[in-house]
DNA sequence: GTGGGCAGCAGAT
DNA sequence: ATCTGCCGCCCAC
């Protein structure tokens, strides 16, 4: 009774899903992609998040409302600056110690086996990094306004300060520091210090989120 | 006060933050560890998930707690079949007549270009797809087990039934029949044919789910 | 609108 | 522990 049963694959309404469900359901629709642009345009600021503090955990990346992109470590653009990092375990040249970090810029690592045309979990390094990317370069931009960065990291970050399990919201750090290095291969990286901002240590009790537990 | 700055990387705890607190954060990590596992195990069970709703929205596909892989449009295992999938536009073969969707296997697509060595959005078919792929297996299991699969669709689906925006929640669909086919190009898919579950349909108004708003 | 690059994730071995 | 594939997502042009 719920619907006819198309065989020509037309779905014909019936007397429960009538013409004002419709008009609901499109309102319903249409509140829930306004709401996600709200959200989408918080995750395109500066600062912390509201509701979320220093310390949280979330199991996945996805979950994480602080660094809203699926794969990359830097959220950022190079007109407005860097929205947040993630801190995980890809880059050997970062440098985690707690307070301040240490941390590579992205691009120029062969990810794809020509060989084989597979994608690979990582790779040598083919290219000098270039402040041109977008990622790079919106760190470069914070250096120079200041704005505060969030950091995430994750379980898999080879440091002390890495959380036991899942991604952890560490606060917000300040990029200090931005230079251009040439790593032991001949290519050159991009890297920056960041240190934890003073406002972030005094909110609640920002050990928390960095002691080794 | 609430930290000593290290000079040598090493944290040291101040009287903030003690012992007994270190030991409540622990705890509070083991908590969301275990909470985070029993989330997962429900994704990985047969049919509706409590709290969900035929045609629930959300605005991406990390959001939605129904379909709980990133970039996968098949969630199953080989040994038990398939828990949930997601109509997008990425195979040309698939066919959506709402209550009735064809859907394809993954594999054979060639999704890296060997002369640029990058990775294309979508690519030719370069090899038969198999039932040893653990995706097309999975619902070749599911279609001898008769469980209902957990089917979202994405506002990028090339057809009527496809939501306005976001990944849409449509129900519980069982596979009723799985073949190989030979493509226009000469090498095989897998396609699959499944239906709406009669419980699905009397779960709510699941006609809000397919009609074209 | 189109395309490139990517600090993830689950299942499999 | 490691590897592979993948019906995403963002930002830039």
């Amino acid at each position: 009774m719920l619907t006819v049963l198309p065989t020509d694959g037309t779905i014909t309404a019936t007397a429960e899903c009538a013409a004002s469900s419709i008009a609901e359901i499109q309102k319903e629709e249409q509140e829930r992609k306004q709401r996600n642009e709200r959200l989408l345009k918080f995750a395109k600021t500066f600062g912390s998040i509201p509701g979320v503090e220093v310390g949280d955990t979330w199991s996945s990346r996805a979950e994480c409302p602080v660094h809203r992109v699926p794969m990359q470590g830097i959220h950022g653009s190079k007109d407005d600056g860097c929205y947040s990092i993630a801190i995980s375990n890809l880059y050997k040249y970062d440098s985690d110690f707690g307070e301040t970090v240490i941390y590579t810029g992205s691009g120029g690592f062969e990810h794809y086996d020509p060989k084989s045309g597979k994608r690979r979990r990582t790779g040598p390094q083919v290219r000098d990094q270039q402040w041109s990317d977008f990622g790079n370069m919106s760190l470069y931009v914070s250096r120079e306004t200041g704005n505060p960065v969030r950091v995430i990291r994750s379980w898999k970050t080879v440091s002390k300060y890495a959380p036991a399990f899942g991604y952890r919201y560490d606060g917000l750090y300040t990029v200090k520091d931005a230079w251009k290095e040439q790593t032991e291969n001949g290519f050159k990286i991009c890297r920056y210090r960041l240190e934890v901002s003073k406002a972030s240590r005094l909110v609640s009790c920002p050990m928390k989120a960095r002691i080794f537990l």
